[in-house]
DNA sequence: GTCTATATTGCGATAGAC
DNA sequence: GTCTATCGCAATATAGAC
């Protein structure tokens, strides 16, 4: 199965030809969608001929599953740390979104256009689909989870993952792709909201926010 | 101006050809989106031919105009309303968000095709472009006044703004259109969740919660 | 690996009969 | 108000030379 544990999409040369092509790509499908963007449009932008991206890839749907693997499988490799380790619910939350927050902001490309149920709806990309269900029962069971420990007030579970996944994703459309002003705040205000509004204990979300700041710069500090 | 001040679109009778057409473009828009949605599939729905379709609207893009005037109207419009009232922030926020999703819930189409970057990015849009833009706007004026008055933690009212539409959209993602099975406790969670995130004091939720209950019954009757 | 040329399909929209 | 017929165009993808 994709998306499984220890699944990783195979590393991408952005100044390859290949990697030109998935970067305009991605700015393309976030700006005009899917549908509204053509492989001559890619193409126009990476400065090839139209026919010579399928050498490249074998179809136009094969750039934007290869863009939603690149962007996904990190997400959810994260998500399954976040669950293995020792801590409590809401700080696994709380860095979950904050490190899916900075990992939108300082990718290269650009992952707005990638979420489009109208999109995903294709046969084609029944694989993803799956991936983001995965994604989202993932979110659930940490929202359980500080529901049950009684860190969390009892929301619907299935309420506040999309209700968080309508924060995380409004995050992603605010910031003009990876190139522009990155707002450094926007994890850490991003997180807090969410958390804030489950906590049942507001007075923690001081420390929970300090423990996140920490990890996130260990976890910086890992992938250099 | 459009969706100025008082301005309401024209009423839609379902059962006519053009309702019939609004109805099942917004099915279709909602599905497929509005780049995957062919004239000739709104024709098929509607089991008229394709070119019948250019009597009741001059081109594709004025079936999905009409469509967003007449989700984003009265919305603006019932904002005005809580900017007007005299009551507290917090109130005006948390009815506001109750209204909104309720109205999702009950009106006759289904309005989660309509607001997709890509396509209001299109030319022709513009003025639905700033209509979104000023229901963004009340929202902020809601926040900032929330936050001067100090019922909301200092939140930056951008980011709360983008975050409560998050919420709002991924509310309206979540029910099968508006013939399904209705989740009656969805207006006031989705007010909940928002407004517990930014309240000061945490405790008049509840009170707040119970005066929006009341008034969504009061609004009810006024419609009927 | 990139090119030119082209096959094939589907699109939005129009003309004009009934 | 709906129909049949059709125009003009842009889409993805393939074939085959260089």
């Amino acid at each position: 199965m994709k998306y499984g544990p220890g699944w990783e999409p195979r590393a991408v040369d952005w100044s390859s030809t290949r990697g030109r092509i998935l970067l305009s790509a991605s700015v393309l499908f976030a700006q005009r969608g899917y549908f509204g963007t053509s492989t001559r449009d890619i193409a126009e932008a990476v400065a090839i001929r139209q026919p010579s991206l399928f050498h490249h890839f074998q179809a136009k749907h094969e750039i934007f599953r290869t863009l939603v693997e690149l962007d996904l499988g990190p997400s959810i490799d994260r998500m399954n740390q976040r669950l293995a380790e020792d801590s409590r619910w809401a700080e696994k939350l709380h860095l979950a979104i904050a490190c899916d927050v900075r990992e939108i902001l300082v990718q290269p490309f650009d992952a707005r256009g990638l979420y489009q149920d109208a999109v995903l709806a294709l046969d084609e990309f029944a694989a993803e689909r799956e991936g983001i269900a995965l994604f989202h029962d993932q979110i659930e069971r940490v929202i359980d989870g500080g529901c049950q420990a009684g860190e969390f007030v009892s929301f619907e579970s299935s309420f506040v993952q999309r209700a968080m996944n309508g924060v995380l994703f409004e995050t992603l459309r605010e910031q003009g792709g990876p190139s522009s002003s990155v707002r450094h705040e926007r994890p850490l205000q991003a997180a807090d909201f969410v958390v804030r509004s489950l906590l049942v204990d507001q007075a923690s979300l001081t420390e929970i926010r300090e423990v996140t700041r920490a990890r996130l710069g260990d976890l910086e500090m890992a992938v250099t």
